[in-house]
DNA sequence: AATATATACACACGATCGTTCGTATTGTCT
DNA sequence: AGACAATACGAACGATCGTGTGTATATATT
C-alpha cells in the first residue's frame, strides 16, 4: 500500500506542478468559454503537452472542471477575500471588499472578468457536482458579504431598523458588483464599474456612513463617456 | 428577377413557419446551453426533421444564432415590454415592469430562466455579430428602465436631488432582477427573487414612494426559507 | 408548359470532442 | 536489484460538430 500522505514524492511534486500549471490556463480559458469551452484538447496544445497527459492527469473532464473551479476559489480569496479580512472590521473593511471586487473584475484577473459569473451560466442548467461546487461557492460570497455589512451596523444606522436589511444590502450589494461585471464584459466600457460604485456609495450614505467614504475612484467618468 | 416583397409565396410560408417552429426549440435551448450548446444537430433532432434542412433554413449558425436572438428579443417585448407600457406612466408603470420582469424570470419564459443572462456569457467573450446584438439589446433595456425610472420621478421626490440618480438606481434594480434570476437558478430557490422585491421596494420606499407600493408577493418567504 | 426558387432529405466531409489502450520514462518503495 | 506507481506520449475509438453536395418535391413566375 503506497503511502500517500508525508512523503515526499517527486512523482506527485511534478505531477502537482503539472496541475497547476494546466490550471492557470484552465480558469483563463474557462472564464470565457465557461466550462463546456473548457477542452482538454486546447489545453494540450495551449501548454505544447498531448491531450492523453491532460487527460490521465485528472482522470475526466468533471474532474477538471471541478479542479479548475478549485483553482478559480483559491485565486478569488487570494485577490479579494484575504486582502478584505485585512483590513480593519466594519465599514472601512466593506467598502475594501467593493473595491476589491471591482478591483478583481476590472483587473482582469481572469481573462473573462468574473470566473463565477462566467461559468455560472452554463453549469446552472446542468445538474452535476459542478453546479453543486458553484452554488455552494455563491453561498459563501453572499454571506461573507452578508457578515462584512453585519460588521459595518454601527456606522450604518439606517441599517438597524429593518429585520433583514443586513440580508438585502448584501444582497443589493453583490447585484451590482455582478452587473458591473457583465456590463463591461458585454460593452466593453467601464461605465459599469462608475453606476455600481455611484450606486453602492449613495446607498451606504443614505444609510449614515460618511460621506468621505471613498469609491467615487471612476465616477468621474461618469459623464464623459459615451 | 422575382418579386420578393407583397407576394404571398406559399414556400415562402411554409419555411417561416418551419423557421418559427425551429426558433420556439432554438431559444430554450440556448437559454439552458448558450448559443454555443445551441447546436444544429440538436435541434433537428428535438423536432423530428432532418438536420440539414435546419442548416440550409438558416444558412449557417451564426445566423441561426441571430435569428434565436431576435426571436428572444420578440417574446421579451411581448411578454415584458408591452404589458409594462400598458400601465399609466410613472411609478405604477415602474413597480409593474418589475413584477413583470419577476414573472417573466420565475415563470420560465425560457426554460433556463432568462435568456439574455444564460447567453450573454459566452457571448460577451467572442467579438461577432451575436455579441454586438446583445449589447444593444441590453442597452435598449438598461435605457427602457432608466426611462421608466425617470417618468416616475414626481412620484420619487428623493430622487430629483443628484445629477445621475435615474441611471444609477435603473442599474441598481436592472443588477438586483439579474441577480434574482441567477440565484434561482443557480440554488433552485425563490429566495433571490424575495430579496429583489424586498430590496427595489425598500429603495423606492426611502426615495419617497407610498408603503403601499407593492412588490411583497413572495417576500413573506424570507424568513420561513432557507 | 417550361423555368426558376425554396423546402426537405440522405449522405459524406474534415475537424474536434472525451476517453481508452499500449508503452516508455522517471521516481519511490521493499 | 526488483516491484510498484505516477507522468508523459502516440494512436485510435465512437460520437458529434458545422458545412457542403446531390436529389426530390412543391410552389411561383414567365
Amino acid at each position: 500500500m503506497p503511502n500517500t500522505a508525508f512523503t515526499s514524492d517527486g512523482r506527485r511534486q511534478r505531477g502537482d506542478e503539472s496541475r497547476r500549471a494546466i490550471l492557470r490556463v484552465a480558469v483563463d480559458q474557462a472564464s470565457l468559454s465557461g466550462l463546456d469551452g473548457l477542452t482538454i484538447g486546447g489545453l494540450a496544445s495551449e501548454l505544447g503537452v498531448s491531450k492523453s497527459n491532460v487527460a490521465t492527469l485528472f482522470g475526466s473532464k468533471l474532474d477538471l472542471q471541478l479542479a479548475t473551479i478549485e483553482a478559480a476559489r483559491t485565486v478569488f480569496i487570494e485577490k479579494v477575500i484575504s486582502p478584505a479580512l485585512a483590513r480593519p472590521r466594519g465599514l472601512r473593511r466593506l467598502i475594501g471588499l467593493v473595491e476589491l471586487w471591482l478591483d478583481y473584475s476590472e483587473g482582469r484577473v481572469f481573462a473573462g472578468g468574473c470566473f463565477f459569473r462566467a461559468v455560472g451560466a452554463d453549469a446552472s442548467a446542468k445538474d452535476d457536482a459542478a453546479r453543486e461546487l458553484l452554488a455552494r461557492i455563491d453561498e459563501e460570497w453572499l454571506a461573507f458579504v452578508t457578515r462584512a455589512v453585519r460588521e459595518a451596523e454601527p456606522e450604518l444606522p439606517g441599517l438597524a431598523s429593518r429585520t433583514n436589511a443586513a440580508e438585502v444590502l448584501a444582497f443589493e450589494i453583490a447585484a451590482m458588483l455582478d452587473a458591473a461585471n457583465m456590463t463591461s464584459l458585454l460593452h466593453r466600457t467601464s461605465r459599469g464599474y462608475s453606476l455600481a460604485r455611484s450606486g453602492i456609495r449613495d446607498r451606504l450614505i443614505a444609510l449614515g456612513a460618511p460621506t468621505d467614504i471613498g469609491l467615487t475612484g471612476s465616477s468621474r467618468n461618469l459623464t464623459t463617456e459615451q
